[in-house]
DNA sequence: ATTGCAAATGATAATCTTTCTCATTATCAC
DNA sequence: GTGATAATGAGAAAGATTATCATTTGCAAT
């Protein structure tokens, strides 16, 4: 039987790269996350990934999720929903923050160097080096013309 | 058997303030709240409460955060240990975020009035109101002078 | 002070997310 | 290809929080 041999994705490049053993599971989780630009959670990861092959069960999207994050390959976030969510790390974008709606939960990200530098000196100010930043803002969508009753 | 009338906690007050009903396990927890200026988790409030009154239950300790929380006078507290964690809402001092050490664990408040304007003015700017700001920082104390090996 | 009723409590079961266990299977260096 | 070793699948277990329900209690009206 021939292998397709089809390419892989950027993050299963990257967990060959870390010498990390690349198994059909990891390929096909790899290969969703790639292929995602939002924040899911385990069970959505799990839904994805089943499209891919069904052969694969929620235990393996759990070890793997926490895998990639030990080796920096995924980026854990926690938006109060009670459920871990995922994002690549280092993806096109850099570093950023996360706005949550209120109302309708959508998180929207966005960058900005003076709140990184802001943080910086606050934490080296108190004797401390920055390890890490766990920050999320709700927000509640500004009523720009007011609806009549 | 007469009452010796002990004047009730701050946090009593503000519970028959908002109308709630001031049971002896409320009247307890709320002292305890008050007389901690830590960020207790459930299991820990429980501890604390069972020494001023045996006759409580832990879910009843889960029951009355949660109700504190819902009527402004707790406030949730998430550092990431796996339980949720409590402190007065404005205590002795306002809104502040926390800087916790990596290696202890130990949590550091901290205020910066521009860190406050600087995420207000950024939601603002994306078509938002605050609602929230959820943030702590992780930091490592620095070596001010090297230690020899 | 007594009564009555709605609300709160205690004990424990249930839920929910995540991790662990262990027998089976697959990867990969040789 | 073979073998040592690590990964997987299925389900149990763990840990935090909430729900259930019979019993107790606060408190407002009498
Ligand atoms: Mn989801
Ligand atoms: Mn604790
Ligand atoms: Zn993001
Ligand atoms: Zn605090």
């Amino acid at each position: 039987m021939k292998e397709p041999n089809s390419p892989d994705s950027p993050l299963a490049d990257l967990c060959r790269q870390r010498g990390l053993k690349l198994t059909g599971q990891r390929r096909t989780i790899a290969f969703v996350l790639s292929d995602s630009d939002d924040h899911p959670d385990v069970e959505e990861l799990y839904r994805r990934a089943v499209e891919v092959d069904p052969r694969i069960s929620i235990a393996t999207v759990y070890r793997t999720v926490r895998l990639f994050e030990e080796n920096g390959i995924l980026q854990r976030r926690d938006f109060g929903g009670g459920r871990a969510r995922y994002e690549v790390a280092d993806g096109d974008h850099g570093d950023h923050y996360h706005l949550i709606d209120a109302d309708t939960g959508k998180v929207i990200e966005f960058e900005n160097t003076e709140l990184d530098s802001l943080l910086e000196g606050i934490v080296r100010q108190m004797g401390y080096d920055l390890v890490t930043t766990r920050l999320s803002v709700v927000g509640r969508r500004k009523a720009k013309t007011r609806t009549r009753d």
